[in-house]
DNA sequence: GATTATGTACGAACTAGTTCGTTTATTGGA
DNA sequence: TCCAATAAACGAACTAGTTCGTACATAATC
């Protein structure tokens, strides 16, 4: 019967003991509730009964509350950051490079939506809970080492202005593409005008782009009309 | 002893009876709570302990929480609305106009961190109270016509690019303008730079201007070096 | 005297966290 | 190889404290 496997690994088909399962089960869902509610609107009573598991396991595995809004917090920000990674400027000139960098992240922000609403919750409470871990602060560091690749290629070959700061370049970039999804509900309330659309996107992905290009590229490097 | 001047005013020496600024005084109070807990973190006895009345006006004058955050909501855009109207672009060419619109833009929302916050806290509830709300949507109609005018007059003098949209350009400089503000906390944690010292905010408003202008101006009109 | 404005005390429902006990897996010795 | 001992994973019910909202009473003003 039960295999004398030295550990019965993440597999669980049948209803056994999981620990491993359990905990990811009661992230993704509290996942869910912090995103929507925020930590003091998420009801862990709430998450319990939306989870496999149950409210003791939360206490169990991540102690109070906050220990699992961190969790939540940690986990959120290790995924996208994993998906960040998967971008591939390697083969393409500067300028194209650059681009693709604005797009992807224009796009990346826009599908991870959850994540979004997770920093603008945590900007909130003044980033109190990503000062307490040590986790996150280690996985940024890249995203300010592709921007900066970038640039230096394209300020050797010209294209690029010179003088300009990489961590402003990547805080201008992300300020359109953060932007773009936490502000949309109110935006596109007082403005009626539904940004949500796929259409709507394209436009404002185009704009995004096109204004980190003009605002890298050297004037006369860029197209009269 | 008591004049009877036809009302007492505000002002409320001696503890008369004076409504308005009780209301007043309780906006205010619940302002600074749900700025800084939001609507399911601020708590009702805490506001109404710090108020110079008691829990039981606020829901005389406010009837419950939702709609005492509301009454904080509609203050907050009124007042920062009032405030922008005192920009006066008046006799600047549209070159200088633009700069000038972002360079307040950007200062009126960094004076005004608890607006942005609860617009903040309004997106994280999806702007359903904005929504409710008929006052605020008439105060945003004027924002669209300060971009819009100048832009029309940029693009007439053959300094601007034409074929822009004055709700994206309008959009765009928001961005960068509210990012500042709702998003410092972490963007400083993770990048290990205080962007809240005023020589780092100069540094970002000048880059902000410049990125809106060399948006809008055209290529050839922009200087070179 | 009627309406508006205000203070005090309280209750019903909710909520984070705990207690106590059970089940499942693992280990070590005979 | 079997079984007792120990540890880890889990469930149901409970508790202590909180929180929104209200009932009741009173004061000021027209």
């Amino acid at each position: 019967m039960a295999p004398k496997a030295a550990k019965p690994e993440a597999q669980s088909g049948v209803r056994t003991q999981d620990p491993e399962g359990t905990r990811h089960n009661i992230i993704e869902v509290a996942s869910e509730e912090f995103a929507l509610n925020g930590l003091s609107g998420a009801r862990i009573d709430e998450i319990a009964a939306r989870t496999r598991s149950s409210k003791r396991m939360i206490y169990y595995y991540f102690g109070d509350k906050e220990g699992l809004y961190l969790a939540v917090l940690e986990n959120a920000y290790r995924k996208v950051r994993e998906g960040e990674a998967k971008l591939d400027i390697g083969g393409l000139s500067p300028l194209d490079a650059l681009r693709r960098l604005v797009e992807f992240t224009f796009e990346h922000h826009h599908k991870h939506e959850d994540f979004i609403r997770m920093v603008m919750i945590e900007n909130i409470h003044h980033a109190e809970y990503l000062e307490k871990s040590k986790v996150i602060r280690q996985l940024n560091v890249t995203a300010i080492g592709t921007i900066e690749t970038i640039y230096e290629r394209g300020v050797a070959e010209g294209l690029f202005r010179a003088g300009l700061d990489p961590i402003e370049l990547h805080w201008q970039i992300s300020a359109l593409c953060f932007f773009n999804v936490s502000n949309r509900a109110t935006f596109s309330k007082l403005f009626g005008r539904d940004l949500s659309t796929s259409k709507a996107q394209a436009v404002l992905k185009r704009n995004s782009v096109d204004m980190v290009l003009r605002y890298i590229v050297r004037p006369e490097k860029l197209p009269t009309e």
